[in-house]
DNA sequence: CGATGATCGATTGTTGACAATCTACCAATT
DNA sequence: AATTGGTAGATTGTCAACAATCGATCATCG
């Protein structure tokens, strides 16, 4: 055998690299909500026919990063902060303490490595005052929890609300007063998730999540 | 103005039709899991080109309902019974307890006529023994309390398990003994969102929910 | 005999052209 | 002036042909 592991060679069909260059438009801001997508200007752009554009743009759709109807100019999606904070955050935490209840033992080194390694980013982010790069890292930290498990269906529910999470938290750039508070966070969830007992895991793994919109909310409350 | 009012015309596209037409096939059990699509066979049965039947599976394949990868043919997807119940069910909860408390006092005598609608639908079901109208009754009545909040999340998540909760449900089948409790809880639910406190309709709620898994498992656990 | 390479049929990926529909605008009618 | 009807341009919906890739099969070679 290959004592060297090779990176699975990502086979990825046009359409799905539509999909993610719309997608990373999207969540970066480029796109504002309201934005129109018309098929024949992108594929022109991207040097693509319609035909996988449009996949791209129904794959978009599905995960309600861009609204459409029939014979109407598909559009970016808006996501209100208050469907965000009462519904999509509440499933997230769901989803996590799923995963984490279903999985707990299965935790070894190479998990754990992983998330270190994920924090050290984050800190780097937070140094260079990388807001999207500090998101991302954040978003990559909860996925590597969630990759614990390989059920089907955690992934697609998590796919169903990552992206929109991606966009509020674009969308509320403004609130993060202290970057350096994040990897700190996620630094005291792993020492958490290495020592502590499940319930205090539990407890620690609901404030957080409970916080980082807080973290959101803030700046409507600020004078 | 017009005193009658009109139901609002649904322009489907050829899309939304293959994709539907595919859906009920799946979920009514014609197509098994691990049964093929192929492209050209479905594009020449329905009369359709194969753009929007992609399309269409594309759509699919976000509901989770099929899976793909580049360059290998579509196949139905299945459903595991853990995850159903361990994952979909709770989140589906949620969902619901979500966007009760939400319209708390906003529902008024239209809704509940409604419901009553369907309890009655599904007491026909039970009575013909028809186990296929009286899922779909069971379902409509849920999607009625979903629609008091016309939050786009809460349908996007919503749609993101439905379907695959029709999937285990038809999957299921022999488990349902008593086909007449289905309509007898429904309007149990019904009566107590007429009349009782807010703490006894998440508690009742919470239960027939977690009841309706536990006819599901039912037939694991006879003799 | 086992591993590698080539070939073939089947299937999906992609394209560009054509058809259907929508929106906006303006004229006709009352 | 408000409503209706019609036209034009833009945009999406649909199609059928072509290209790329895959899996199975068999030949080749060590």
């Amino acid at each position: 055998m290959n004592p060297y592991q090779f990176k699975s060679q990502e086979n990825l069909s046009l359409r799905q690299r539509v999909f993610a260059d719309i997608r990373d438009a999207i969540v970066r801001g480029h796109l504002k909500p309201g934005d129109k997508l018309r098929e024949l200007d992108i594929s022109k752009q991207m040097n693509v026919s319609r035909g996988p554009l449009r996949e791209a743009l129904r794959d978009l759709e599905a995960l309600g990063l861009v609204v459409s109807a029939p014979y109407r100019e598909t559009a970016v999606a808006d996501v209100r902060k208050e469907e965000v904070v009462g519904l999509l955050i509440p499933v997230r935490l769901q989803l996590e303490l799923f995963v984490l209840k279903q999985t707990r033992g299965k935790w070894d080194e190479a998990f754990f490595a992983a998330l270190e390694e994920i924090v050290a980013e984050m800190k780097r982010a937070a140094a260079d005052n990388d807001l999207f790069a500090l998101i991302e890292a954040d978003i990559r930290f909860h996925e590597q929890v969630l990759s614990l498990d390989d059920s089907t269906h955690t992934q697609q529910i998590w796919l169903g609300i990552v992206n929109r999470l991606r966009l509020h938290f674009i969308k509320n750039t403004g609130a993060f007063g202290d970057l350096g508070r994040v990897p700190a966070e996620h630094a005291a969830l792993l020492s958490a998730l290495r020592d502590e007992s499940d319930e205090r895991i539990e407890a620690l793994w609901t404030r957080h999540i409970r916080d980082e919109d807080c973290l959101l909310c803030f700046d409507e409350k600020t004078d």
